[in-house]
RNA sequence: GCUGGGGUGGCGGAACUGGCAUACGCGCACGUUUGAGGGGCGUGUCCUUAACCGGAUGCGGGUUCAAAUCCCGCCCUCAGCACCA
C-alpha cells in the first residue's frame, strides 16, 4: 500500500461529508438528543491553536455520541460584533461589516480543513439583522419586565480624540491612538438588573453537578453574597448620615475611623467643611486615573483624612475621623466602610500608617492587637452592655439593639454589579429605544425590528459615536405620538449577543419568532459546553441569567442552559500565551499542509489533559504523525497472512486487551473527558497489534482488533479512519457506524499481582488469585524467598492485607 | 491586592476513593532492515550503585502501616478582576 497521503484523503472526505450532509440534524423524538456546543469564536480572521483545541475536544464529543446512536446537534457561529472590527475600520478604512465578513469566510475555510463535523446549515453570525433583531426583541422584553434601567456611570475618556475608550484602548492610562493621558467621565448609560437574579444564580449551582468545582467557586465569589448590616453614622455637626455596609456589626464598638471611596458624594456635600479640601481633591483626581485593579493591588494603602469632618460612632457616641482611600471601591456596598483596625488587617495597616487608635473589642486566646489584627472568635470587651458575650452570638444581639436604636438594619450585599451594557460604538446591536420630548423613553415596536445599523457612516476614532452622525438613523418619529424624536445611539455590549446564541441554534431560520418552544425544549439544555476558563465568570453568568429570563417569559422549561461544562486550558509557546504582539504564533495553516488535520487534532488532544495549559511542541506533533502512519501501515500487515502458527496464549491476551481498551477509551471519553489517556490506550493496543505474530490460523482476530482500533480512533482522526474503513470493504461511513462494545467477561482476570511492603517500603511482589483470602496470601508469602529474607530475625507487629491491592507488614528487630 | 488553578524524569505527561511513582508520547542509546542516508521494526532508558542497599513528586513540617494524593506554613507560576472577546 502506498504511503499515507493526508492531503488527498482529508480533502476527499471533507467533500463527501459536505455532499452527503451527514452531519445535518433534525429533531427526532425517537432518538436521544445530544447537544454539543463550543463557545462561539470572535471572527478575528485567524484560527489560532486555542480554537483548534477547543473544537477538537468538541468534535470528539460530537462524533463519539453520534457513533453511540444519539441525535447530535453540533452547530457553529460567530460572535461577530465588537471592538476589533471598529478598530480595523479606523486604522484601515474598511467597513466593519466587510472586514467581519471576510474574516468569517476565511475562518470557515480553516474550520472545514480541520474536518469538524458541524451542521453548517445552522450557522449564525450575531451581526446579521436576522439575529440581532431578536437580541433587540429580548432587550425590549427585559425593559417591559422592569429589568432595564438608566444610571450614570464612569467611562474612559480621551480628551484629545474626544471619544469614549474601552479599557483595552486605554491601557496604562494612555489612549491607543494618540497616547494622550486618558480621563474619566460620567455618562448616563443603560444597565440590566442582573442582581435581581443574584440569589437564583447562586442557588442554581446545586443543579450544576456537571460543572467543574472551580468554576462554581469562582462564580460564587464573583456573585459574592454576604449577609451583614447597613448602619448609619451621623456626621458631627450636621444632619447628614454616612451609610455603610458591614459583615461585622459585632465589632461596632471598635470602630475608630471611617473610609469612603474617592467618588463618594459626601466629599462634595461637605466640601465647605473640609479644611484640606485642595489636597483631598488632588487625591481624588489621582485615584480617578487608576484602574480598579491598580487601586486594589498596591501593597501599601494610601488615603487622606477629610480634616474638619468627623463621624459619630453610634455605639460609643465618640467622634471619629473620616478618610477617603482608593482601596474602598465605589461600586461595592455603599462605597463606604466602618473601620475596625483591631479586627481587620487592612484597617489595622491603615490605622498604623495614619496613627488612628486601635481598640480591641474581641478577646481571643492568642490575640494581640498591638502586633496585628485579630480576625478570629472570642469574647467581647470594651463593648458596653455586650461585654463577655461570645463573638459568635454578638452578631444577632448587637443587630437587634442596632435596629431598636434605629440606626441600622440587616442587609444582604452582593459583589455582583448590575450589568452596564451601553457602548458608545457603531459595531454592535443598536439599543431599540427612542427619546420623545413628550412621551419620554419609548421602545421600538416589534413590527419595526430590527433597528438596522446605518451604512452611511465614517470611522475616524474621534468624537462621539459614529451613529450620532447618521441623520437618517437618529431622527425618527416617536412610535407612540408620531412627533419628531431621537433614536438611542448606544449599542449593546457584545456579551449580550453571546448570552442567548445557544438557544437560537435550535431554531435558527425562524423569522416569525425568536424560536419555537417545542424545538427549544427538544434540544435544550446543552449537554456539553466547551470553552476557555477565562469565561468562568462573566459570559457564563450572563448566559445563565439570560436563560432564566427566557424561562420566565415562558418559552423554555429548564432553569439552566448548560448541563455539563468543560473549561479547556490555554495553548502556549514556551510557557507564554501565543499572541500577535509577541510574534510567537503557530498557525494551523502551517501545520495542516505538513502533517494533516488528523495529526494536528490528535496531537493537541494527546499533549495535555484538556483542562490544563498546553505548551506547543514541534517534536510532539512529529510523534503523532508517526502514530497516524503506523496505523495506516497496519492495514497491510493485518491483511498479509504469514505462515507462523498462532499461539493460543497470545490470541487470548490480544482479545482481552482489545476489550479492556474499548472499556477504558469509552469511559475516558464519556465520563471523564480525559482524551489524552484515551489516546494512549489506543496507542497501547496498536503496539500490541504490531508485536502480535500474524498467522493464517487466527480466524480473523487481528482484523477484528484492527477494525476496533479504527472505530476507537474515528472521533479523533476521522479522515484517516473513514479511508481505512472504506479500504476494509465497508460501504457505510465510519462517522455513523456504531461505537464498539466490550464484554465484561472478557476483561476479568483470574490472578492479580500485588505489592508487599515491609515498614512502608516495597520489598517484593506476589501473584495471588483474585479475591484471595488472607490465609492464602500468607501462605504464598511464606514461599517467597526474597520477602522471607526481609522478615528473618524480625518480630512481626502487624500484617495488613487489602484485597487485590496490597500486603503491608510492620516489623521490628528482635 | 482579591478570587480560582497549577508545580511529578532531560521534555509533554500517567497514577481509581490515601495503596506498586514515572503508563503513553518525545528525546537519547543500542540492535536490526537498507548499497548508503532517511524511514521502518525491536530493545533499553528516574537518580545513585558492580550489585545489594538507599534516595526522589516545588520547599519546610504534620497525620498514617502507607502520602504526588489529606492537614499546617512558605516559594514559584498561570488565569480572571466587570468597555478585549
Amino acid at each position: 500500500m502506498a504511503d499515507y497521503n493526508h492531503s488527498k484523503v482529508e480533502k476527499k472526505w471533507q467533500e463527501i461529508w459536505s455532499k452527503t450532509k451527514v452531519f445535518e440534524t433534525k429533531e427526532d423524538l425517537n432518538k436521544e438528543k445530544y447537544y454539543c456546543l463550543e463557545m462561539l469564536p470572535y471572527p478575528s480572521g485567524h484560527l489560532h491553536m486555542g480554537h483548534v483545541r477547543n473544537y477538537s475536544i468538541g468534535d470528539v464529543c460530537a462524533r463519539f455520541n453520534r457513533m453511540k446512536g444519539k441525535n447530535v446537534l453540533y452547530p457553529m457561529g460567530w460572535d461577530a460584533f465588537g471592538l476589533p472590527a471598529e478598530n480595523a475600520a479606523i486604522k484601515n478604512e474598511i467597513h466593519p461589516a466587510k472586514w467581519t465578513k471576510q474574516n468569517i469566510s476565511r475562518m470557515k475555510e480553516q474550520l472545514k480543513a480541520l474536518g469538524f463535523s458541524y451542521d453548517w446549515s445552522r450557522e449564525i453570525a450575531t451581526c446579521d439583522p436576522e439575529y440581532y433583531k431578536w437580541t433587540q426583541w429580548l432587550f425590549i422584553k427585559m425593559w417591559e419586565k422592569g429589568l432595564v434601567f438608566r444610571k450614570s456611570a464612569n467611562v474612559n475618556w480621551c480628551p484629545s480624540c474626544k471619544t469614549v475608550l474601552a479599557n483595552e484602548q486605554a491601557l496604562n492610562g494612555m489612549c491607543w491612538r494618540c497616547n494622550s493621558q486618558t480621563e474619566h467621565k460620567d455618562l448616563e448609560q443603560w444597565f440590566i438588573k442582573i442582581t435581581a437574579y443574584a440569589d437564583e444564580l447562586l442557588e442554581g449551582h446545586k443543579h450544576l453537578e456537571g460543572w467543574p468545582e472551580q468554576v462554581l467557586l469562582m462564580q460564587k465569589n464573583w456573585i459574592g453574597k454576604s449577609c451583614g448590616a447597613e448602619i448609619d453614622f451621623s456626621i458631627a455637626g450636621t444632619d447628614k448620615k454616612l451609610k455603610i455596609f458591614t459583615t461585622r456589626p459585632d465589632t461596632i464598638f471598635g470602630v475608630t475611623f471611617m473610609v469612603i471611596a474617592p467618588e463618594h458624594e459626601l466629599i462634595n456635600e461637605t466640601k465647605s467643611q473640609i479644611v484640606n479640601y485642595d489636597k483631598v481633591l488632588e487625591y481624588v483626581l489621582a485615584s480617578s486615573r487608576k484602574s480598579n485593579i491598580e487601586r486594589s493591588s498596591s501593597k501599601e494603602k494610601t488615603g487622606i483624612r477629610l480634616e474638619g469632618v468627623n463621624a459619630i460612632n453610634p455605639a460609643t457616641g465618640k467622634e471619629i475621623p473620616i478618610f477617603t482611600a482608593d482601596y474602598v471601591l465605589t461600586g461595592y456596598g455603599t462605597g463606604a466602610i466602618m473601620a475596625v483596625p483591631a479586627h481587620d488587617q487592612r484597617d489595622w495597616d491603615f490605622a498604623k500608617k495614619y496613627n488612628v487608635p486601635i481598640i480591641e473589642v474581641i478577646k481571643g486566646d492568642n490575640s494581640d492587637v498591638n502586633n496585628c489584627a485579630y480576625e478570629g472568635e472570642g469574647n467581647l470587651v470594651s463593648s458596653g452592655q455586650f461585654n463577655d458575650i461570645k463573638s459568635t452570638e454578638a452578631f444577632d444581639r448587637i443587630m437587634q439593639w442596632v435596629q431598636e436604636q434605629g440606626f441600622g438594619k440587616q442587609a444582604v450585599n452582593y459583589k455582583l454589579k448590575d450589568w452596564l451594557i451601553s457602548r458608545q460604538r457603531y459595531w454592535g446591536t443598536p439599543i431599540p429605544m427612542v427619546y420623545c420630548k413628550d412621551c419620554g423613553i419609548v421602545t421600538v415596536p416589534e413590527k419595526d425590528l430590527p433597528v438596522l445599523l446605518p451604512e452611511d457612516v465614517k470611522f475616524t476614532g474621534e468624537g462621539e459615536t459614529p451613529l450620532k452622525a447618521s441623520k437618517a438613523f437618529v431622527h425618527v418619529k416617536c412610535p407612540k405620538c408620531g412627533k419628531d424624536a431621537q433614536r438611542e445611539t448606544d449599542t449593546m455590549d457584545t456579551f449580550v449577543d453571546s448570552s442567548w446564541y445557544y438557544a437560537r441554534y435550535c431554531d435558527v431560520h425562524n423569522n416569525d419568532a425568536i424560536f419555537d418552544s417545542s424545538k427549544l425544549n427538544y434540544w435544550m439544555p446543552v449537554n456539553q459546553y466547551i470553552g476557555g476558563i477565562e469565561h468562568a465568570c462573566m459570559h457564563l453568568i450572563y448566559a445563565r441569567f439570560w436563560y432564566k429570563f427566557v424561562r420566565d417569559l415562558g418559552i423554555v422549561k429548564y432553569d439552566e442552559p448548560f448541563t455539563n461544562l468543560l473549561t479547556q486550558g490555554m495553548v502556549t509557546l514556551s510557557g507564554s500565551a501565543m499572541s500577535k504582539s509577541k510574534g510567537n504564533i503557530i498557525s494551523p495553516d502551517e501545520i495542516i499542509p505538513k502533517y494533516g488535520a488528523d495529526t494536528l487534532r490528535l496531537f493537541i488532544l494527546f499533549a495535555a489533559p484538556v483542562e490544563k495549559q498546553l505548551d506547543w511542541s514541534s517534536d510532539g506533533i512529529e510523534g503523532c504523525w508517526r502514530f497516524v502512519n503506523r496505523v495506516w501501515r497496519l492495514f497491510d500487515i493485518v491483511n498479509t497472512k504469514s505462515v507462523e502458527v498462532a499461539c493460543q496464549k497470545d490470541k487470548d491476551s490480544l482479545l482481552k486487551l482489545m476489550h479492556q481498551t474499548i472499556k477504558k477509551v469509552t469511559c475516558d471519553i464519556e465520563e471523564k473527558l480525559q482524551l489524552n489517556t484515551a489516546i494512549s490506550f489506543i496507542m497501547e493496543l496498536v503496539n500490541a497489534l504490531y508485536v502480535y505474530k500474524y498467522h493464517s490460523n487466527d480466524e480473523g482476530l487481528s482484523l477484528k482488533v484492527y477494525e476496533t482500533v479504527i472505530l476507537l480512533m474515528a472521533p479523533f482522526t476521522p479522515h484517516l479512519c473513514e479511508e481505512l474503513w472504506q479500504k476494509l470493504w465497508h460501504s457505510n461511513s465510519v462517522s455513523i457506524h456504531a461505537w464498539p462494545i466490550f464484554d465484561e467477561n472478557m476483561i476479568k482476570e483470574s490472578y492479580v499481582e500485588i505489592p508487599v511492603q515491609i515498614n512502608g517500603k516495597l520489598k517484593g511482589k506476589i501473584t495471588v488469585p483474585i479475591d484471595a483470602q488472607e490465609v492464602e496470601v500468607k501462605n504464598i508469602i511464606n514461599t517467597d524467598n526474597k520477602i522471607m529474607l526481609h522478615l528473618e530475625g524480625k518480630q512481626m507487629l502487624k500484617f495488613l492485607y487489602i484485597k487485590n491491592e496490597i500486603v503491608t507488614i510492620v516489623v521490628k528487630n528482635l
